[in-house]
DNA sequence: GCCGATCTTCAAGTGCCCTTGAGGTAGCCT
DNA sequence: AGGCTACCTCAAGGGCACTTGAAGATCGGC
């Protein structure tokens, strides 16, 4: 155990529920900051488990990190965040959350009707290609799987 | 236009809605297969594209395409799938759809209740590390990423 | 027969999110 | 002071699902 103000990279990790591994590549991508010791080892306020329960967070939501870290970046500068600061971020993820959410239960919904006929066929129902976006951009796969999925 | 038959690359990935680099990819993946001209280039029968909806359509529902290439895997060899073979393989699915879906609400619905009190901490609501399943293994994340997105 | 569009293979690259490993240092207890 | 554990950096690797590019062959209409 330590200063009960900082926390060590294996406390933090242990908090945080995620790999040390990861915790300094947050930090190395600036998602996350933390002082040094004089022999250079972190030291976590606790307040950056915050950060890190916003970062796993809006990753389950679908934001990439680099979107996360534009979000990260309007928080105010200087001050430690408040909770309208975190909420005003997060409210920001509903229609993205409803999105997802819809995409998946029209899938499901069109999965009961095709488990009806048994087709799958790519024009007929929809179901794949939902609202003919694959096709339209040189890479449409990859617009499926970051965007629709 | 080609024999009513079979598809050349450019018909067959223009009907997938599927890039022809994505095409070449699924059959070296042996998860469709093509026929070849006698100067090499493939030919697709339209069964192949029943195939590629089932591949998109899985992947919206998580799988990965090792998880599809087991599951086309145990389609009846020699004969051409049945509405009936198709309906049992996508069948499965649902429990994996309502998991996700599932998940994604229960997010929503603490983020209500966490915008209520800008929490977003780690350990009293539970927000991120849902389940505390992070954290079991040594990467949590990924885990997370993959099975609960 | 020619030509341009379409196709082929193969190796390497991409994007995201980390993990792993090597080689060395710090912190802390006895 | 010794020694063990936890920590550091940096480069490289890994998994997934493709995409890109180079160099060359084929198709099919005129």
């Amino acid at each position: 155990m330590s200063n009960a103000e900082l926390l060590t990279m294996a406390e933090f990790s242990a908090r945080a529920g995620v790999a040390p591994s990861a915790i300094r590549f947050y930090e190395a991508q600036g998602l996350i900051e933390a002082t040094r010791t004089g022999g250079n080892q972190r030291r976590f306020a606790r307040t950056e488990l915050r950060r890190v329960g916003f970062i796993r967070t809006a990753q389950q939501v679908g934001l990439t990190l680099d979107e996360v870290s534009e979000a990260l970046a309007s928080l105010p500068r200087g001050r430690t965040p408040t909770r309208a600061d975190w909420q005003l971020l997060s409210s920001q993820w509903r229609p993205r959350l409803d999105a997802r959410i819809a995409h998946l239960e029209k899938l499901r919904d069109k999965l009961d009707s095709c488990i009806g006929c048994g087709c799958l066929s790519l024009k007929r129902c929809g179901l794949a290609n939902p609202d003919d976006q694959a096709g339209r951009t040189g890479n449409g796969p990859v617009f499926l799987q970051r965007e629709t999925i």
